[in-house]
RNA sequence: CGGGGCAUAGCACAGUCCGGUAGUGUACCUGGUUUGGGACCAGGGGGUCGUAGGUUCGAAUCCUGCUGCCCCGACCA
């Protein structure tokens, strides 16, 4: 009882809140916006990293690290990109302490004065561009083909666990190319690469879209974005995609020599996932109860308790448990047979709810006389017994059918919440009733799209690549529009 | 960074109005009985009441500064 969480009807933020801190999977840090990121947790991004990891590879691309620290003065060659991130960037003005004779403890070394000031990476492009200049000399060296694991800083005014934080982990990839159709094509199946993990591993469904210009990546000429839509009908960027055609090349003057010997810039995308993604998966699929976790990325994806009275019991349940972790394992599931007798199979229970593991195996004294388990699913809380030598199958297939089930969930729960409107009237109230993905024909302009984030909180969450170019009118100003873009309230 | 609220044991809170030396639940430790949906009984440990100062014989309580957290706005992956 202790560690029920509110209900998500009651507050849906008070609600995620207490579900992270709960479950396990982090915590707020003596950092103001940072956050400790617990093991139960970090074992969901790592799984996480590793999927992304090896469709990162799979496509061709190689991991390398970049520092840190940034040389302020590098964060100034590209116009827009500082403009976009100098007032959230972390700066390192001295290197060093000292003791301080009056009040003890330490104080800044004002001898330790940096000749030039670093900033903490909120991003990498600057650093990693100056190195590909270094880097290209010819076609031959290209595409150059990077991506990076590391933490960056933003020094955000609010911020919550996971969906904003100061510090956060996450990976950007940066990538040169001879021509701008190989570059576009790069933004695009890292798109793809995104809507795809998104989709078959947090079975989460997403929109592909562009983003309007005054939602673009500082320094990129296009920015592509995968949204997806939260059970509390607010959309989340999950994960974004840059086409940065030659600006930071100009910006870092990286050339190369073409195959016809004339020296041209080279064409850039960028393109990145945080973890920010574990926000996006417990909003995506969990309930009252705590997380669902799909199968493929749950830490735990099997869970076998033992129900016993005597100690006779237990060594006849842990006999049959072990068979079944060890045949699990062969199928490469992970699984965990908690023996703890510290704790009541009820607890347990509750436990592994709260923790979002996908399957709860059962065993007792009835189950060792009838030969079966009992197997309960997270995501629908079926129970039912299942004979034991049917049980791993029985498991595989139905871990299967839970990523299936929770992906379908989640996408009829966006369609069910995915509305058109044609009128500015009509907009208003259905955010205003029924919030969710509005789509709604808009006349190009900064200015209206302004206005109408002005006046109802809601933004163009991208221009949806799949969308139909049904021509109509902009539902603020009435002009002419070439087709309906998607609208939210967003994260 | 503006407006509001809060800060007391690991966690959730009471006590603050009206100053008198800190309490409840839960978690933790010990022993016993228990175990098919968050067990029960008995005993036990743990808090310089966010922090710095002020008023007072005496401050969790009154006053001031600071810090942090939460909610609402502006900014953002």
């Amino acid at each position: 009882m202790s560690k029920a969480i509110p209900s998500r009807n009651e507050d849906y933020s008070l609600w995620y809140n207490e579900l992270v801190k709960k479950a396990g999977l982090a915590e707020n840090s003596p950092v103001r916006g940072c956050m400790v990121i617990k093991p139960y947790g970090f074992a969901i991004w790592e799984k996480m990293q590793q999927t992304l990891d090896k469709m990162f590879k799979d496509t061709g691309h190689s991991n390398a690290y970049f520092p840190l620290f940034i040389p302020k003065s590098f964060l100034s060659k590209e116009a827009d990109h500082v403009e976009g991130f100098a007032k959230e960037c972390a700066v390192v003005t001295h290197y060093r302490l000292k003791t301080d004779e009056e009040n003890g403890g330490v104080i800044v070394d004002p001898d330790a004065k940096l000749e030039e000031e670093l900033i903490v990476r909120p991003t990498s492009e600057t650093v990693i561009w100056d190195s590909y200049k270094n880097w290209i000399q010819s076609y031959r060296d290209l595409p150059l083909l990077i991506n990076q694991w590391a933490n960056v800083v933003r020094w955000e005014m609010r911020t919550r666990l996971f969906l904003r934080t100061a510090e956060f982990l996450w990976q950007e990839g940066h990538t040169a190319h001879a021509t701008k159709a190989e570059a576009e094509a790069e933004t695009q199946q890292m798109l793809e690469v995104y809507a795809k993990f998104a989709e078959e591993f947090m079975a989460m469904p997403v929109t592909k879209g562009v983003k309007t210009a005054s939602e673009r990546f500082a320094g990129a000429v296009e920015t592509y974005c995968i949204e997806a839509l939260m059970q509390d009908g607010k959309a989340l960027q999950a994960g974004t995609s840059h086409f940065l055609g030659q600006n930071f090349a100009k910006a870092f003057d990286v050339k190369f020599a073409t195959k016809e010997g004339k020296d041209e810039f080279v064409w850039g995308t960028s393109w990145g996932v945080s973890t920010r993604l574990m926000g996006a998966l417990i909003m995506a699929h969990s309930d009252d109860d705590g997380l669902v976790l799909p199968p493929k990325l749950a830490p735990i994806q099997v869970v076998i308790v033992p129900i016993y009275r005597k100690d006779e019991e237990l060594a006849a349940i842990t006999e049959v448990a072990e068979k079944f972790k060890s045949a699990l394992q062969d199928k490469n599931i992970s699984v965990k047979f908690d023996n703890r007798d510290t704790h009541k199979p009820g607890w347990k229970f509750a436990e592994y709810e709260l923790k979002g593991v996908p399957v709860r195996i059962a065993i007792g004294p009835k189950d060792l006389e009838k030969g079966t388990v009992e197997i309960a699913r997270r995501d629908t809380k079926e129970k039912q017994f299942v004979n034991q030598d049917e049980t791993v199958d029985f498991v595989t297939n139905l871990l299967e059918e839970i990523q299936t089930n929770i992906y379908s969930k989640a996408a009829s729960f966006t369609e069910e919440n995915t509305r058109s409107v044609e009128t500015y009237d009509e907009f208003k109230q259905v955010l205003e009733k029924d919030g969710g993905f509005i789509y709604a024909h808009w006349d190009g302009t900064p200015e209206t799209e302004e206005k109408i984030k002005d006046e109802t909180k809601a933004t163009i969450r991208c221009i949806p690549l799949n969308s139909s170019s049904e021509e109509g009118v902009c539902i603020y100003s009435g002009k002419p529009s070439k087709g309906k873009v998607l609208f939210a309230k967003a994260y």
